[in-house]
RNA sequence: GGGAGCAUAGCUCAGUUGGUUCAGAGCAUCUCGUUUACACCGAGAGGGUCCGCGGUUCGAGCCCGUGUGCUCCCA
């Protein structure tokens, strides 16, 4: 097979990658190997590929495909989310557009627009992993609201009702009042935002005008205030607790109580109290038992108990309502203030705190046992720091608000009947036969959603149908799953919830490692957004440099545990290795037309060529190892760095020239096919990095009887230390003997006279080809004396003297040497002190002190060497 | 306000139990070079007060304290 002069990944990557679907490389049953189990987090059905999935699929991949390689029996499912809210949100918008309003809508005729565009657009993100080369097996695509997952969440719904781990509750929650939903906790984004603070003054149920200021960011709540509250030490205010104030504009007569609550230095240290819409004001108000006036709508208008401003928006009214105050006189002060306000992590709105009647999960019993699956290291992180992270969570965990104001997701199974009395089962039937006082009632059904995350949390569960078929024979063979791979941010909303819901329903850990991606940012390091615009399109990145391009730059520029700061530049450098595969490969095959077949073909290889062969199966075993370790620790960009730099460095910069036949020359036939089997093996470690022209350059060495893709890893070969050490020997003495060459100015292709003056000739004669042929001479020679008019270079105990033809700058030579020779000194003099240091050679190990006397007695011998040398000049 | 983490070369990061010539890698930069795989290349070089201060120790990039700056999470 002839090789292009370029790589050109498009076609390739499409060959193989309907290759492997069509040969079932990716899909998984069953079997005698052990299995090595991957969900994917499943994307939102409205999502389209961004840097984020790039670097968090292609880490799966990485695992998985090592695992098959490995020898076994790997299953990655793909699938969607129906994220309700995210969802709901596009359909709104999307019938807004063709003129159709949700409130003209039943609920059914809703959801067929829903499922309608489900089926048109969603999963649009599946299709594109397949370009990535992620190996998916597609025979397992699950999506959270198919019917069997679907009766599974309203099961476990019921299950924790009937356990009491699910009740309704009046509580306050987060509102979104664009959405018209309630939020959790973890759906609120805080921001700080420049507001104003605003002093107030309550005019005193008292004789004569005396006033009350207070302070507050929020000014359009007076109408909901019910008290005034101030601390119980404060000199200020102890005599008018217990009396009473009057609300501007409304005159509502209000207490004034005390509270150890209220820090008497912030504001005026009189705080207005407004149950309805502060969560502290509302903890204030149960303990004082306090009016709760609602003032806002659901869209976060306002109401009747604020007449003069009813129908317009809250925020809108903020800024009329301190004017108006002002206009009478109730405006003290204006100051500027900076306040954490939260955001809708969907809309974007600002989140109203609002009382409501909720579903609620109770997560402290949840929490025990997924507390402690983590901090036993029964289930590990990567990297660790998140231990700490989770436990703060879990120690200080509130409970779970499952329910949401939305039509897409998965109906909350609660009927009630006309008197408000509420009935949890499965469905209608389900109720009659559990309450049979039901029978022949009129009964509705709860017209709210449950939150997306409750039906994520059972997703290592029931893709494997281990709720809807328990006991299965997959749900046994896959369950529990092995790495988790997943972005810190939804360590609570999604990783927390899926240990608690495998203890409770498996009694077993979902997966053993959680493996937690950085942040995918731009150069600056901002968080990659639509709104900046600072967002690459990633297909078109594909399109560009190639998958395996792709998938090197984000791994390579990843490191662990750190957010990666994205830069098209090592792309790039990807797209280059492309080249450095190729070519390499293009060398290789050029060689394929020039083995020897004739009668030397039976004689022994070249003496240098064995050493190189040996020497590159040492590397290649010892980087193996290597790479093994780091991957097992999930120090992935580590393990791409080391295979990039065994690869360009070790196999094509050294070995390839260390073994390279002369111009036109054969090469023996062993020497070939030894280097066709490095060639082959680095391609294999690199595979699961860099898929496609990794497979395609396996085919194009050789005839192969199996895909590099299912070819399984051979056991590594022992390394030769000593092997090592003498091709680490010979690089050092090339890269100093060019160097030379450098600075003495002698052109590369001026051929020099070497003479060696050393103890150890046969180490030199062995290499002596490799070394003439990497540094241009024409000659070599030993010596035991020195060489005049020559270039003479030190290192270690050997000298080498290099003639030129041309004249030699001594004086640039004398410099170097003498600055070689004080840095020799000056280590010396450190090692030295060290040595007659009466504390340091009794307290520190034998070993260490061997080591320091070594290290006097090498520089003691390479100071002479140099002053051998500068002798001579 | 509570909690977690980070600070090492121009940039992004390694640096394990305190001890080897430990101050490293990649990218970027500079010099030289088109020699028969590759200029998407080759050969070579320069570049750091390991954030400041104090402490422990024979010995600190690493441990302790403290200050400064930055990031994230939660309220």
């Amino acid at each position: 097979m002839e090789l292009s002069k370029n790589y050109i990944p498009g076609e390739v990557e499409t060959k193989w990658y309907k290759h492997w679907i069509d040969q079932g490389y990716f899909h998984s049953e069953p079997n005698d190997k052990p299995a090595y189990t991957v969900v994917i987090p499943p994307p939102n059905v409205t999502g389209v590929l961004h840097m984020g999935h790039c670097l968090n699929n292609t880490i799966q991949d990485i695992l998985v495909r090592r695992a098959r390689m490995q020898g076994m029996n790997p299953c990655w499912v793909p699938g969607t989310d129906h994220a309700s809210i995210a969802t709901e949100a596009k359909v709104v918008a999307m019938l807004r557009e063709r003129g159709i309003a949700k409130s003209s809508l039943s609920r059914d005729e809703f959801l067929g627009y829903a499922w309608e565009w489900k089926e048109k657009y969603g999963g649009i993100i599946l299709q594109q992993l397949r370009k990535m080369g992620c190996s998916l097996d597609w025979d397992r695509t699950s999506f959270t609201m198919d019917p069997d997952y679907y009766e599974t969440v309203i099961k476990v719904f019921v299950d924790l009702y009937n356990k009491g781990k699910i009740y309704r509750g009046k509580r306050m929650i987060n509102w979104d009042v664009r959405a018209k939903t309630a939020l959790s906790d973890e759906e609120v984004i805080h921001k700080e935002v420049n507001g104003k603070m605003y002093h107030i003054r309550y005019k005193l149920d008292m004789p004569g005008e005396e006033y009350i200021t207070i302070a507050t960011v929020r000014p359009e709540t007076i109408f909901g205030d019910t008290a005034i509250c101030v601390h119980p030490k404060d000199d200020r205010y102890k005599n008018l607790v217990g009396k009473h104030a009057f609300v501007p504009m409304i005159n509502r007569r209000i207490p004034i109580i005390a509270d150890d609550y209220i820090e008497m230095e912030f504001g005026t240290g009189a705080l207005k109290v407004t149950p309805a819409h502060d969560i502290n004001d509302f903890n204030l108000g149960q303990k004082h038992g306090l009016e709760v006036i609602e003032t806002l709508n659901e869209d976060g208008t306002m109401n009747e108990e604020a007449p003069m401003y009813m129908g317009k928006d809250r925020i809108e009214v903020r800024k009329i309502i301190a004017d108006d105050l002002e206009a009478s006189g109730n405006l003290v002060k204006l100051e500027d203030y900076v306040n954490q306000v939260g955001f809708s992590e969907r809309t974007d709105a600002i989140v109203e705190p609002r009382l409501s009647l909720q579903w609620w999960v109770d997560m402290k019993q949840l929490a025990g046992p997924a507390l402690e699956a983590v901090m036993s290291d029964e289930i590990q992180f990567h990297p660790a720091k998140f231990k700490n992270v989770y436990r703060h969570w879990m120690d200080n965990i509130k409970d779970w608000c499952i329910s949401r104001q939305l039509w897409w997701g998965h109906r909350i199974p609660a009927w009630y009947d006309v008197d408000g009395n509420v009935y949890v089962a499965e469905n209608e039937a389900a109720v009659n036969e559990k309450y049979p006082e039901t029978k022949g009632k009129t009964l509705t059904q709860d017209s709210d959603c449950l939150d997306t995350w409750f039906s994520s949390w059972l997703w290592p569960i029931e893709v494997f149908k281990g709720m809807s078929n328990p006991n299965n024979a997959e749900i046994n063979y896959y369950y529990p799953t092995s790495t988790l791979v997943t972005a810190p941010e939804i360590i609570f909303f999604w990783v927390a919830r899926m240990i608690m819901a495998g203890e409770e329903y498996m009694g077993k850990i979902p997966f053993k490692d959680v493996y937690f991606t950085g942040i995918v940012r731009d150069k600056q390091g901002r968080k990659m957004s639509k709104s900046l615009g600072n967002s690459p399109d990633l297909l078109g990145l594909i399109d560009q440099y190639g998958a395996d391009a792709v998938r090197f730059g984000i791994m390579i520029a990843s490191p662990a545990g750190n957010d990666l700061l994205f830069d098209e530049s090592t792309l790039e450098q990807g797209r280059n290795f492309n080249s450095k595969l190729w070519n390499a490969a293009k060398l290789l095959k050029m060689w394929e037309t020039r083995i020897d077949t004739g009668i030397n073909n039976k004689g022994d290889v070249p003496q240098d060529a064995a050493f190189a062969m040996d020497w590159f199966q040492a590397k290649l075993s010892a980087t193996q190892v290597e790479v093994d370790s780091m991957l097992k620790e999930f120090r992935l960009s580590e393990a791409l760095k080391t295979i990039y730099g065994l690869i360009w460095d070790d196999y094509c910069s050294w070995y390839l020239e260390w073994i390279k036949p002369g111009f036109e020359q054969a090469i023996h036939a062993d020497v070939y096919n030894k280097s066709i089997e490095f060639y082959d093996s680095l391609l294999q470690l690199l595979h699961p990095f860099m898929p496609f022209i990794t497979e395609e350059l396996h085919h194009a060495l050789k005839t192969q009887t199996e895909d590099l893709c299912v070819k399984e890893y051979e056991t590594i070969g022992k390394v030769d230390e000593a092997v090592l050490n003498a091709g680490a020997l010979l690089k050092n003495v090339i890269s100093t003997l060019r160097d030379a060459r450098n600075k003495n100015q002698i052109k590369p292709k001026d051929a020099i006279d070497l003479h060696i003056q050393s103890e150890n000739n046969a180490a030199y004669q062995r290499i002596e080809n490799i070394l003439a042929k990497q540094i241009n001479a024409k000659s070599i020679a030993y010596t035991q004396a020195s060489i005049g008019s020559s270039i003479v270079v030190a290192l270690e105990k050997d000298k080498f003297y290099l003639v030129a033809d041309q004249a030699i700058d001594t004086a640039s030579l004398k410099e170097n040497l003498l600055k070689d020779l004080a840095h020799q000194q000056g280590f010396l003099a450190s090692v030295e002190k060290k040595l007659s240091n009466e504390k340091f050679v009794q307290n520190a190990k034998p070993e260490i002190i061997a080591i320091e006397q070594k290290k006097k007695a090498d520089a003691l011998a390479r100071i002479q060497t140099i002053e051998e040398s500068l002798a001579q000049l």
